[in-house]
DNA sequence: TGCCAGGAGTTAG
DNA sequence: CTAACTCATGGC
């Protein structure tokens, strides 16, 4: 299946390498993942988005993935009145928010609790290899993203010979609720931001910063803003003087300074600061 | 070797 | 309510 989508103000790099998704490999020129049952390559070029896929996904769900619905130079004008994020604006221009599979987000950040992204790309690689179904398309072979009833099966032990650790034990039980439709994450979608973070947080190995990570990158829930020890330092140096705030002060801040589209800001903040103090 | 990595749950005060 | 401790492992 081949699609041809108009897409300005697209950076591909900044988008699928900022740590807002982990199965993104870069083939040189274009980009290799999986979205929903289809294995997927996608390049940039001339104001058009290029897809190549191995089974159907619909031009709908592209232009939904790569949220390209949005009106990015309009985001712009609204979070770039301020001074630092006009300034990451310029660096990472391009860098478009997703909008991922909902449980696949939902799991992958149970996972990237107290650890890097290199090792949270093996875990999730190694969950797919095991619990997937296997769809190629020329030379590229991958996984799809197992289904919650998948891993709510598996054995804890096949979970952490896979490099899990502690978050195994999470990851199940949070599938196992999914599977047995305790929780119903397109209902959650149906509800306002404080009451979908209230359903996610009820959840085991989802706290607020993980909460915030998933509305924002499968729920376009764009009022999220989340907090980690990086945004934190960063919201204290530039907006409190260096004083310390609470994770939650800090994302009240930010909704309150960069509007409904925070999330935005904070991508842009994030990568920034990353960039500026080093360490990425 | 030592230290850190985009945290969350539990327990103690 | 906040603070301290634990959870496991790859990468440098």
């Amino acid at each position: 299946m081949k699609y041809i989508l108009p897409a300005r103000d697209l950076n591909l790099e900044h988008t699928l390498e900022c740590g807002q998704a982990f199965r993104w490999e870069d083939l040189g020129g274009c980009y290799s993942g999986v979205i929903g049952g289809a294995l997927v390559k996608v390049s940039h070029s001339c104001g058009k988005l290029l897809v190549e896929s191995s089974a159907p996904v619909g031009k709908e769900r592209l232009e939904d993935y790569f949220g390209l619905n949005e009106d990015l130079p309009s985001i712009y004008r609204h979070i770039g009145k301020d001074p630092v994020i006009n300034k990451a604006i310029k660096k990472f221009r391009g860098l478009r928010i997703l909008n991922q599979d909902r449980w696949e987000c939902l799991a992958s950040f149970i996972l990237s609790s107290y650890t890097n992204i290199p090792r949270i790309k093996k875990m999730i690689a190694g969950l797919s290899r095991g619990f997937g179904r296997r769809v190629a398309l020329g030379d590229s072979v991958n996984y799809t993203f197992p289904e919650a009833s998948g891993i709510a099966k598996a054995d804890i032990r096949a979970l952490k010979a896979l490099g899990l650790g502690f978050r195994a034990e999470y990851i199940k039980e949070t599938a196992s609720r999914i599977a047995a439709k305790e929780i119903d994450l397109d209902e959650v979608g149906d509800l306002n931001y404080e009451q979908a973070k209230k359903a996610l947080v009820s959840l085991k190995g989802v706290g607020g910063k993980v909460a915030d990570c998933v509305l924002l990158f499968s729920f376009k829930k764009y009022e999220a803003f989340p907090v980690d020890v990086w945004i934190k330092r960063g919201i204290e140096d530039l907006y409190f003087r260096g004083k310390t705030v609470s994770p939650e002060e800090a994302a009240r801040f930010a909704r309150r300074r960069f509007g409904p589209y925070a999330g935005y800001a904070q991508e842009y903040l994030y990568h920034y600061l990353r960039h500026e103090r080093g360490r990425g």
